[in-house]
DNA sequence: TGCTATACTTACAAAAAAGTAACTATAGGC
DNA sequence: GCCTATAGTTACTTTTTTGTAAGTATAGCA
């Protein structure tokens, strides 16, 4: 089966698989939920308190949307009060070497921006 | 010089360093400009063909965010008609290993995704 | 009996992003 | 003299995203 096309490594269909990749993690705080989720399994209050800049409406579209990708597994406890606990699932485990990059390169990239480069 | 906090290896004044990352190439298109100008110098035109999702306007916003960004390097030639040709920074070509990562994730996703995975 | 805790959902409002279409400048070709 | 091409800009509208605040359910504790 050929995917590609004849331009730049692009395949049929789409203008570039990083479009693709976007659909999946493109939110504005996707990659930080999926990065926290590398800790191991967390639950809901615990993201707020992770992402501090993001409301709880936001936190649960996304977690929503990642489940729905696929990429995150969300457990149910029925208990009261609720617990419900978030993981990665297998396929949210193979982007594990895509978030450590993008941390590494932040980190990085804060260092010089912290010296006024 | 310590950025880091204490919780999970994420800077102080930052929730986590890949918010950084992501203020810098969260826009929903700009992983995709990145990607296309690691394949060398790209005029405005020439996006426009292999970003087909996007409008033109969305193009030149997102270019000068990465102008500003310091990731795109912009060169005019005061010709008529016009000419400008767009090229990574050696701050934007440091994102190559990540964009390059991207791309292939993708691409086996979409395998998997077409073989009804 | 009333309060607390968790993990939400829902309605509404505000803000941000994106699309559309029209307009700009001007060298060179017909 | 008019048309084409490039790389935009601008005004306006629509869509999407995000925030805010209030409401839901119920076990356990005081």
């Amino acid at each position: 089966m050929d995917i590609r096309g004849e331009d730049d490594g692009c395949p049929k269909g789409y203008g570039c698989p990083v479009e693709v990749l976007m659909e999946a993690i493109g939110g504005r705080w996707k990659p930080v939920i999926l990065y926290h989720l590398m800790g191991g399994t967390r639950r809901f209050n615990e993201f707020r308190r992770l992402v501090p800049g993001g409301s709880q409406r936001m936190l649960t579209q996304h977690l929503r949307e990642l489940e729905d990708d696929g990429l995150v597994h969300r457990e149910v406890y029925r208990e009261v009060p609720p617990k419900v606990e978030y993981s990665l699932t297998a396929q949210g485990r193979t982007l594990e070497p895509l978030l450590l990059q993008m941390n590494e390169w932040a980190v990085i990239h804060m260092v010089e921006a912290s010296r006024g480069e």
